[in-house]
DNA sequence: GTGAAAGCGCTAACAT
DNA sequence: ATGTTAGCGCTTTCAC
């Protein structure tokens, strides 16, 4: 395919041009075609340019790679990309790794995670992990001595080199609960999620450090899950079904928030007269949602793709501290009609509630 | 890093293990390691299997695709991946893919989309492209010559060669008038989308199908969108402004019906008292929607999605007809709350819904 | 700054 | 069925 008749027609027959086509276009080495695609000065570059557009050259990834052991892609684990958060992170992270030119590994699935970071991690050049991270996971991960960045999970109670980005679990957490204590909840009911998660448990401390500083007799009602939809519906309906039900709740998660809306909504409980709702995560249209648009715990979860992405960039450019970093993003309160007074405090609210209903009538 | 020594120690210090310390510790020539992995009949399969697992030994892909051309990879195509619709089918991808093998890239964006293919072909050995098709991304798509699936979306008015997994839109948007047309509905709305995307103009005909076989003074008010979400509340906003405002509305797609719900949230309608609705495209939780738990025609996105993957894979390995193949699925029509009678039809309706609060209190 | 030459790890002819 | 050989397209010494 490449030759002297190749050059001399300007299109190879079939198949790609390659780096020695350009050169005897260019009459110059395959040496300095290949010094002018990295961006060096070359002397005759104009010319280099002119015959790499002529031919429509496009470099061989896979000898590119052969020699020189870059892949020029990243990967981006998650488990379920069915999971709304997920691919808010994916897209935040596919908009900068498309502008800066690396290609996306989408590589993910609930089990077997260890196995395919295995396969996934020689095709790529740096990893982005937002996932559960058990051991196997982890030493995966270590395995595959590349850049990697964390988002969101890291591995429980256990010391680390990767870089990490993350939200302030612990003070979104903290701000839920300390709005409904502001509101007057005595007792609040918490769905949250795993020990072994650390979301999980950052959640829950923010929780628990909230009621600390109120230091009056507000009571925690925690309920564990394991993180998922059904969990959140079960451990509602165990919260509800105590002796003395808390006046709010608290889930710790996008899909046990929906399985606590689902408990909610089947036993027709007044929101947010009678039981108070926060949420942790964003949902995507809070306004059509029943039995009242869910105040959340908001993360920027495409900004977050995008530092992770960018970080690895760094990373991979050998620019950046050589220590690990931890970066820690905000979380936003957003109170919307699902959080209110507790029952005992509500005769003003319930006033205000009929004024309005004047109005629109 | 390859050697002598290598294959007598058994752990190259460094690196990954070459198929030459494999063929020397297994005692064969690098030929024969190779004809093993390719699964082709060895004699010595045990001693080379063994001394693979003592290296730990990992083909290296890039030399690989280098000499056979082939990546063992896969590219989805998207706009969006944080539209469900697409991450659903994504999740379904790659589902099948995992099963087989191949690593996905995820190639997306609104964009430059084809651009985005080019650089991502040369990567892969087939395609998955479930994205709104014109001339530029096509003809990308064709560049590529590779084993191509189109998924939900077909060129507008175009031959091509192309293997297709569609749905039977038309069927499902028909079905989904037909049954507001059998409750009584005769004046119905429909939230339609742009013309040239191949989906939006099926099920638009599929609607306009429903109403000549109602051989009655059926009529369809349709508002044209760009299938987006605000796109959905303005057209909602006119048909709900016309002089005769229909008793009934059928939105084209998922982005569109959340725009349809919250104009109606906005404008309070009562529904379905006063007003009827039916989406295209399911909601992940349609229990927790207000103002009405709504109707959707729903598609098998998972299924959809791996079905495109098997066929890709056929493909790939020689198998299945020379033609194009086009596979039609069918959707499903889900009635809940949203739907009702239109509101001349409703005294015993009324009577059934007083009956039911009875029941409740 | 440039060109010549070597070689990354693998697969596919080919001859045996 | 096996080994030998060549070479995929590129990057990177090395000498100039």
């Amino acid at each position: 395919m490449s030759g002297d008749e190749a050059g001399a027609i300007g299109h190879p027959a079939e198949g790609e041009a390659t780096m020695a086509d350009v050169a005897a276009l260019a009459e110059v080495s395959p040496a300095t075609v290949s010094r002018y695609l990295q961006g060096k000065r070359v002397r005759d570059a104009e010319r280099v340019a002119a015959a790499v557009e002529q031919l429509q050259y496009r470099p061989n990834q896979a000898a590119r790679g052969l020699r020189s052991r870059t892949t020029g892609a990243v990967a981006v684990v998650v488990r379920d990309i069915g999971n709304p958060y997920a691919a808010s992170l994916v897209a935040g992270i596919q908009s900068v790794a498309g502008d800066l030119g690396f290609p996306l590994y989408l590589a993910g699935g609930v089990d077997h995670l260890d196995e395919i970071v295995d396969n996934i991690s020689p095709r790529v050049d740096a990893i982005v992990c937002a996932a559960t991270l058990d051991r196997a996971v982890l030493d995966a991960l270590r395995r595959a001595r590349k850049p990697t960045v964390l988002v969101e999970f890291e591995p429980a109670g256990e010391e680390h080199e990767f870089d990490v980005v993350v939200v302030d679990n612990a003070a979104g957490a903290e701000a839920a609960v300390g709005a409904l204590i502001d509101l007057g909840h005595r007792s609040i009911g918490v769905v949250a999620g795993p020990d072994g998660v650390s979301v999980a448990r950052e959640r829950l401390e923010g929780a628990e450090a909230a009621v600390e500083k109120a230091r009056e007799g507000v009571t925690l009602a925690v309920e564990r899950t394991d993180f998922s939809f059904a969990g959140g519906r079960v451990a509602t309906g165990r919260l509800l079904d105590r002796e003395e039900p808390p006046t709010a709740i608290f889930a710790c998660n996008n899909l046990t928030a929906i399985g606590t809306l689902q408990c909610i909504q089947d036993r027709r409980i007044p929101v947010p007269e009678q039981l108070s709702f926060i949420g942790f995560d964003p949902f995507a249209h809070p306004d059509l949602v029943c039995p009242a648009p869910p105040s959340t715990v908001d993360r920027p979860e495409e900004a977050q793709g995008a530092l992770a992405m960018r970080l690895l960039e760094g990373r991979m450019s050998g620019r950046g501290a050589a220590r690990p970093r931890r970066i820690v993003l905000e979380t936003t309160l957003v109170l919307r009609g699902s959080t209110g007074a507790p029952p005992d405090r509500r005769a003003d609210h319930a006033g205000a509630a009929r004024r309005r209903h004047h109005l629109d009538g």
